[in-house]
DNA sequence: AGATGAAATGTAAGCGCTTTCATATTAGAG
DNA sequence: CTCTAATATGAAAGCGCTTACATTTCATCT
């Protein structure tokens, strides 16, 4: 008895085969007979047998894995989009290398060489906006990639995701059915977040074809945190106090702007309406429950795998371009617009 | 120029240096002359050479991977700790191999196999309670291993984490100091959820000590939902009306019990007192603000990585137990008992 | 200038598996 | 029974890297 862990070779001695048929019996069963199959196992059983993925991985040139960097994991939508995500591939024998960027390109370009020099087979990204590197580097492995949360009809790249622009353009289509025209925005980051930067987009334009125009100076740009929700939605109503409508990038941050509402006294949505993003569980359960746009990240997960899946089986390259539907759902949080008391100017 | 990717091989030959140069160059550059390092470096840089992580863990025997599996990232907690761990072991050149149990054993000791095949340096789980075959592999493959989420000064394996009992016990203590009498209990799926029972057993504890008993109909057991709390809160206070406290498994569990109790018209915290366990950012920025327990997920993840990392470089095998502090955070949804208005029976 | 040891480099043997190609076995047809 | 064509198995050559170990180079000291 070796101390060492037992190898392909020791199998295959001590059950009187080549190393060959050991190995095709654990990946082509179908080519090696019934008899000897059932031997081969029991061998493998008794020397507790583990097969080296490493050595498999350089013999067979791949790798099983497939690689995912997300902005953060921390939030629940690209969590839950991993969630599927790694479930979807784990099902089919696969194993997920997860990393995050923290909305930083370079990040991302490490992050990204680092999964391809583990020999990922097939690589998933969230956004368009990508360090040239990343790309060149993709296509230097010819590996399958998808974008995510975010579609492109003309994108070079295939993508699963949403139109963000028409999302914002949704949201800011209700609140100018429900005759707001001083709207505030609360948005995320926007440096390296292509989604949240188009939906701003889409907001302002669908306002100014209303002849309504958003200044810069009624939007807050601040990290995805609650606290930073409330805060944006004090400085946004302390410059604006006739802002009748919130605009807000994600659910957590439209928490926020709801704690800092209450704060200033403000109802919603009587005298203030609020929207949010993602659709989080959480929000249908507080009151008021909010209103938002449905961020479809569990099927965004479930298609990225099965997409990355079938590139690699069929071995093909081919680009697809997967648009998902997104719902404006209307909860309690969005009112007709009612002019403040005190008329501003 | 052949089409295939450059090789160690390629860049020795147009460095005109061995392999075993270019191999330390890359890997102990200190043993390596500064001028043929930079020669080297610049013709990696012009063939677009990247190692080759299978070959290169098969030659040294490490992978420079940790794996990691949870019940499911797809709350807020773990998804949390797996930021900080990600990031902790990324920074050492590290790969997180990421796997979901879905809370069942078998799935857990699938996952851990398939990442044990994968030549995971170490691995971190969460809990205590793992399949046998679980800790057998483990052991024989002599990686590091710690359990989060959990200490037990007595365990026979490294943990980091809270004292589950005591965190039940503190927030009963909270309730009785109140003067509550009547409690329910909302919890998550106890089977293979030690920290859940634990803390569950706890609270228990602690009121039995003070002679009050939690019968078994006073407790709903459910997934960790809001949209499962709210039922569970309808369920138990129909059965038990003159209940006066709902302890909750988690946050998001007392979330949907908040909301169930608006359903009921009970006011929280004048009728019904409501905590929660984890302390997420949102429950901050609600109204009434949740009383929780602080879940140090944040630091969990850090510490493992730590940890893990650690284990590696000293190339030891010394089992820590660390314990996390906790805290009860007393916010707007606990008050002193109130006897219902129509006493019960 | 020669001896000495440390530091830098090269040589080559694997790491544990997959896979091609050749060989052996088997079954069906005549 | 023999011949042919599948079918099953084996032999062995790598996959791209690391790492003893051997060898060379280079300061340093006599």
């Amino acid at each position: 008895m070796s101390q060492r862990k037992p190898t392909l070779q020791d199998v295959a001695h001590a059950a009187d085969v080549s190393t060959a048929t050991v190995s095709r019996c654990l990946n082509q069963p179908d080519k090696v007979r019934p008899d000897l199959q059932r031997k081969i196992r029991e061998v493998i059983e008794k020397l507790g047998y583990m097969p080296d993925g490493a050595a498999r991985a350089l013999a067979s040139r791949r790798s099983n894995t497939i690689g995912a960097v997300v902005p953060t994991i921390d939030n629940a939508i690209f969590s839950k989009a991993i969630q599927y995500l790694q479930q979807g591939v784990a099902k089919a024998g696969y194993t997920l290398l997860l990393a995050q960027s923290s909305y930083s390109l370079d990040e991302e370009l490490r992050e990204v060489q680092a999964l391809l020099t583990r020999g990922i087979d097939g690589l998933v990204l969230v956004g368009e906006d990508h360090h040239p590197a990343v790309y060149s580097a993709i296509r230097q492995q010819g590996i399958p990639h998808v974008n995510l949360w975010t579609y492109n009809p003309y994108s070079e790249f295939s993508c699963i995701g949403l139109d963000n622009i028409a999302a914002g353009r949704a949201v800011a289509k209700h609140l100018a059915d429900l005759d707001h025209q001083k709207i505030g925005i609360i948005t995320g980051i926007l440096l390296n977040n292509d989604r949240a930067r188009q939906r701003a987009q889409g907001v302002r334009e669908y306002f100014a074809e209303q002849g309504i125009n958003i200044h810069a100076d009624q939007t807050e740009e601040c990290r995805y945190s609650a606290e930073q929700g409330r805060q944006a939605a004090h400085a946004v109503m302390q410059r604006h106090p006739d802002i009748t409508a919130i605009i807000c990038g994600n659910d957590i941050l439209a928490l926020g702007a709801l704690s800092g509402a209450r704060e200033l006294g403000l109802t919603v949505p009587g005298r203030l309406s609020i929207t949010g993003f993602d659709n989080l569980e959480i929000v249908t359960v507080i009151s008021p429950a909010l209103t938002t746009m449905n961020s479809p990240s569990r099927r965004m997960g479930t298609r990225a795998a099965e997409y990355i899946l079938d590139q690699i089986n069929t071995n093909t390259r081919t680009v697809e371009r997967i648009e998902l539907s997104t719902d404006l759902i209307v909860r309690e949080t969005t009112a007709p617009a009612q002019i403040p008391i005190k008329k501003s100017r």
